[in-house]
DNA sequence: ACGTACATGTAATTGGTTACATGATTTC
DNA sequence: GAAATCATGTAACCAATTACATGTACGT
């Protein structure tokens, strides 16, 4: 069970579909969390069959009919139980780095590549962070924002985000400096 | 396959046991990847049986009898395939992330104790981190080092594990201020 | 006519975690 | 005498990915 506390936070923002949760962990969300629809819709089906989120159908006109989900009072103590309980440590999964690490015995080109394009990746989640901590808080400076906000979870959530994927972009054009200045040193010798 | 090509890269600084393994997928490895031990027995197994890695007894005194593996050309040619290859954006599932997501409806001394175990368990591995990397430059400037080291792919990826702790730190300490700031705020209205 | 967005799934397979199992040696 | 380290697995279960499936509507 690790994937349904996630939902049941981000459905605490406000009701979603299964559609609309799965766009929310392909962005914002997913800075903390990643997961397929599949996953998702099903994850759905079964927090509700256990009673933690409660949908009500939403009939449109030119769209198909939705199902909207929110959180329920059991939902909102399940959460407050997971919150309390051990976390366990965050792991990375990352196929880049395995690259990086087997720099010395695979062809530089071929990494400065991969890196390059994890580094307007990076660059690109940076911008959408930003207008999306942008648009959270507001008229408000950040500092405002989260003395008096009302919801600053998702403030927090982003930050974070923001910060790993700067962190990925420096870490990127860092590396690739490096193996390019190996290379030409390399050639002179 | 997707520890397979981790396990690849670990084995490539040099003949490992599969507890040995077990132990470089604790500390330094795993801030890229983790895997429990009887995963890496197993894909040790795998890839032995598929040639890209092989291994040799090594009898020992008074511990029991291990077995050392190495890459073969096989698997190099197997890591040069892979990194050529798409790289999966890189995913973090952290649980920590998803109690913060639901801060403004779980409780903040609950949550102000898990960023402060967070905070200092990062803390202990900035120090490691710190400590390997000085090891692998030995008497170089980390720029002498990069620039001639003879194998700089594990200290990359140890400057990134560095990084990702060091902004770890960093924003749950911000969070708990933040936290904490609120409570008061909140007492004295 | 074609691609994208909306909307929701099932089925098969692979990958990962948890629990269990064994046994010697070294360190506190 | 107890705990940690060395050394390696098996079995059962749960989670996640890949592939497949269906149908409407809107924009170009």
């Amino acid at each position: 069970m690790a994937l349904r506390h996630a939902v049941l936070a981000a459905l605490l923002e406000g009701e979603l579909s299964g559609y609309q949760l799965t766009k929310a962990f392909d962005i914002g969300v997913a800075n903390f969390w990643h997961a397929q629809p599949q996953q998702l819709y099903a994850e759905l089906t079964r927090l509700e069959k256990d009673g933690l989120i409660a949908g009500r159908a939403v009939v449109q006109e030119t769209r198909p009919t939705k199902r909207l989900f929110h959180v329920t009072d059991a939902g909102l103590a399940e959460l407050e139980e997971f919150t309390a309980a051990f976390a366990k440590p965050s792991f990375i999964r990352d196929d880049l780095l395995v690259k990086v690490q087997a720099a010395d015995h695979v062809d530089s080109e071929t990494l400065i590549a991969q890196l390059s394009e994890r580094a307007a990746f990076a660059e690109a989640k940076i911008q959408l962070f930003g207008k999306l901590l942008r648009k959270m808080r507001g008229d408000l400076t950040e500092e405002e924002f989260l003395r008096h906000g009302r919801r600053i979870g998702p403030y927090l959530t982003c930050l974070r985000g923001l910060a790993l994927e700067q962190g990925n972009r420096d870490w990127c054009e860092r590396t690739i400096t490096v193996l390019r200045e190996r290379k030409h040193s390399r050639a002179r010798h």
